[in-house]
DNA sequence: TATCATTTTTACCGTTTGGTCAAATCTCTT
DNA sequence: AAGAGATTTGACCAAACGGTAAAAATGATA
């Protein structure tokens, strides 16, 4: 599978972009991310992301050369977004401050950009065809790096024992899940199609159970 | 979109099964189950199910008259492994026990059933087109049971106040975070792609979030 | 072993899909 | 207003897609 590199030349890539080539741009991404975070990368169609961008087929892909030109994009756009958080997590700030913000930063960008978590989850699934390299390098630093941290807190006793790299996937995973799995989210609490108001709630319910504690401690009664 | 009702009669479903109609249709449903996992519904095709049964597509549309009943044969199934943790959850037990049982049961069917997870994970991203029914029926309604006997417990002072289906939420999003981005898990931690020895942390993990604490208290120095 | 129902295959069909091409149109600059 | 370059379109193509029909092969049973 093709890995995200240096960009490719694109049909209209000459030298600097025109008006209307910065404006088609933009509109085919946005179709292209709701349509591509739907149904994944096989799952979406090119006459789709057309419809959905109101534009005809060869015009689009007089932008892009392909689906996976459009598909390699997004998730460079993306890989951004999604590390922006992790990288603010600082050694200097106290844990309880530090996971506390990282789990409202995390949460934040799960509200703002809802498609393009579902996007990467899309990605995930497929066993990350694309972005399996920068999983591998540039994440797995990352992650290794944030991780010292924690354990830095750990052996000062205060952060409790725990795999610090398993904090952070139930960071994300709990974060994520309400952009993931916003429908069944709203099902179950009875909300309608739009309602995205139970991330209060989340955010409540994340801190309590990452910086407070869930059980409290056997009465000795 | 069709939701999932009383099955529909199958081409060779007259009275009872042949032992080839069976082996076949478990054949069929792996394979299905293989590809609707990695690439949702409209990502897979029947060529690629047919191919993964090693089975001809005529032959295997012997079995199901189209697609969607495959698929809604594989959610049909899936529902009930994906429910059976939850109703186990009981009133009489403590609230530690309780979610501690639970939490395991929910991660041993993560590492049991992972791509049963990914095929539910690809309906949820999909919007839910198929089981949509589903969850606003019967698991609002089993999920308000459950959270229930939570708000049970946090009027005893026996659970930290929190919204009980928000700390649904966070189970099922930390332990299925394991099978659906398991890629991710796999490459952070530099394992080999068949390799799923780090449930046994990711367990530990988990009892220490839910169950214990995270963040020591402030101390008073 | 003859028979009948079940199973499998071959050949096909109409549609959708990713993508191309050349002509036509539009936009910007001079 | 004219010319060059940028943009858009309609017509098209081969392959992949979901699915069908009927004949051929196989299996179970008497």
């Amino acid at each position: 599978m093709t890995q995200i590199s240096a960009s490719s030349e694109n049909p209209a890539e000459r030298r600097s972009k025109t008006r209307i080539q910065k404006e088609n741009e933009t509109r085919i991404l946005l179709a292209a991310l709701e349509v591509f975070s739907e149904n994944g990368f096989r799952g979406a169609t090119l006459d789709r992301i057309a419809a959905t961008a109101k534009m005809s087929k060869p015009n689009l892909l007089y932008y892009f050369k392909n689906k996976e030109e459009i598909h390699v994009a997004l998730l460079t756009d993306l890989l951004d977004v999604w590390l922006a958080p992790l990288r603010e997590i600082s050694p200097h700030g106290e844990p309880a401050d530090e996971i506390g913000s990282y789990i409202r930063r995390k949460l934040e960008s799960s509200r703002q950009f809802p498609r393009e978590s579902r996007l990467f989850a899309n990605e995930m699934l497929a066993g990350a065809p694309h972005i399996g390299d920068f999983l591998q390098s540039v994440l797995k630093q990352l992650v290794d790096e944030k991780a010292a941290i924690f354990q830095g807190w750990i052996d000062e006793r205060r952060l409790a024992p725990c795999d610090p790299r398993h904090l952070l996937f139930a960071i994300w995973s709990t974060t994520q899940h309400y952009a993931d799995f916003s429908v069944q989210v709203r099902h179950v609490l009875g909300l309608q199609p739009g309602d995205v108001s139970y991330y209060e709630e989340a955010l409540s319910m994340l801190e309590t159970l990452f910086l407070s504690r869930l059980v409290p401690p056997a009465s000795t009664d």
